[in-house]
DNA sequence: CCTTTCAGCGAACAGCTGTTAGCCATTTTC
DNA sequence: GAAAATGGCTAACAGCTGTTCGCTGAAAGG
């Protein structure tokens, strides 16, 4: 790669990190202007143009860079789980981990889902969709429920795990601990209610 | 109540209707500015600080009386309830509508659930707060379960729905209807596997 | 009836925004 | 080595923002 593409991409990084890092509870990405953006970054608010159209391209690349971040460290879940571990408290911890270690990261794809860029709404939605999509893999084959049944269970539990990291975000990490415990309450409720269900299912008559 | 009061009452509605009337999929409270909205409601933008500080207090404002509105109609669902009808499908049923018919309030509460204020943070929360209460007294007397586990079962199916209604807000009629079988399959399994929980409890040794 | 109160107004301010035009220096291409 | 391409810059624009000031006319209080 050329001197020129090199530096191209250097900078092109120095705008994405300089975004990221003025996310907090404070600040939306919504309420972040171009020059702002392009003054973390230390260049001129025109050069900002040089590598996104506008501050929506920007935010689109945030979001997939965020929901890529998100989907690796459940990867590295699913690895601590084979080797030997609780499905659903592996899982959750792991989720409350992220949340925790990049809260930016996971506010960015919080707010952007009820967003008022439908462009935004459905990058969100995407990757939602992605975890419900793996989940649902992963009951269809440990339950042998059909389909259909494991893909309402496993959108049941994203939605809780969601939720109770955006409630997360606001709380002292004693009430954290407490949210994860019912968290892992309220999965094992959903898992058991569908187990119940498959089994009913089976002998209709009994 | 003397004219003067009576006015002014008047022109403070007049605010309030222009800002819920403005929020829709594509403007949130957040970006949305003093002057906009004292224009739409046809007055001077100098005018708006004789009814409220600043957008900060209209939004509280906003978001009392959405929460009212939506606990208002809650309870008539109840009172269908009582009347006799499956608990779980009429609210669900009820829920949606509320959904369908005033997005931009629902839409409000969303947003501002993750917004950047904690005020307005705050103030949602202790609206879902309520409705977590509310079903946690039903489900203690109605399943005879210890308080804490009903209130952990009650957290779950608050944000089932309140998530399935956030869904609502980007589909067709028709993706509303599968959705809100979905939602109700899922309050199911909740709800059975809240049962079984407290079954075990009770007989620990079979 | 006279005085006080006060909702609403217009003008004006400094400060921010996105975006365009044009220049410069350096890398790339031929 | 000349020519083209390109990332970054400054200057400048029109347009919007929140907020202060001082005025007016009508209602309220005595």
């Amino acid at each position: 790669m050329g001197i020129r593409a090199q530096q191209k991409e250097k900078t092109r990084r120095t705008l994405i990190d300089a975004a990221f890092s003025q996310l907090c509870a404070n600040r939306s990405f919504s309420n972040l202007s171009l020059r702002e953006v392009a003054r973390e970054a230390g260049i001129a608010p025109t050069s900002f143009y040089r590598h996104f159209r506008d501050m929506e391209e920007l935010g689109l690349t945030l979001v997939d860079e965020g929901g890529l971040t998100l989907r690796q460290l459940m990867r590295q879940a699913r690895q601590r789980i084979a080797g030997g571990g609780s499905v659903i408290s592996t899982s959750v911890q792991t989720f409350m981990e992220f949340v925790e270690n990049n809260p930016n990261i996971f506010r960015l794809l919080l707010r952007e889902r009820s967003g008022t860029s439908a462009a935004f709404r459905q990058a969100v939605a995407r990757e939602i969709q992605h975890f419900i999509a793996e989940l649902t893999d992963y009951l269809e084959a440990t339950t042998e429920a059909p389909r259909e049944d494991a893909y309402i269970q496993a959108e049941a539990m994203v939605t809780i795990v969601f939720s109770a990291g955006a409630d997360a975000l606001d709380m002292t990490s004693e009430e954290c601990r407490a949210l994860s415990d019912r968290t892992i309450s309220q999965l094992r409720m959903i898992a058991m209610g569908a187990e119940v269900q498959n089994q009913k299912r089976r002998e209709p008559h009994p």
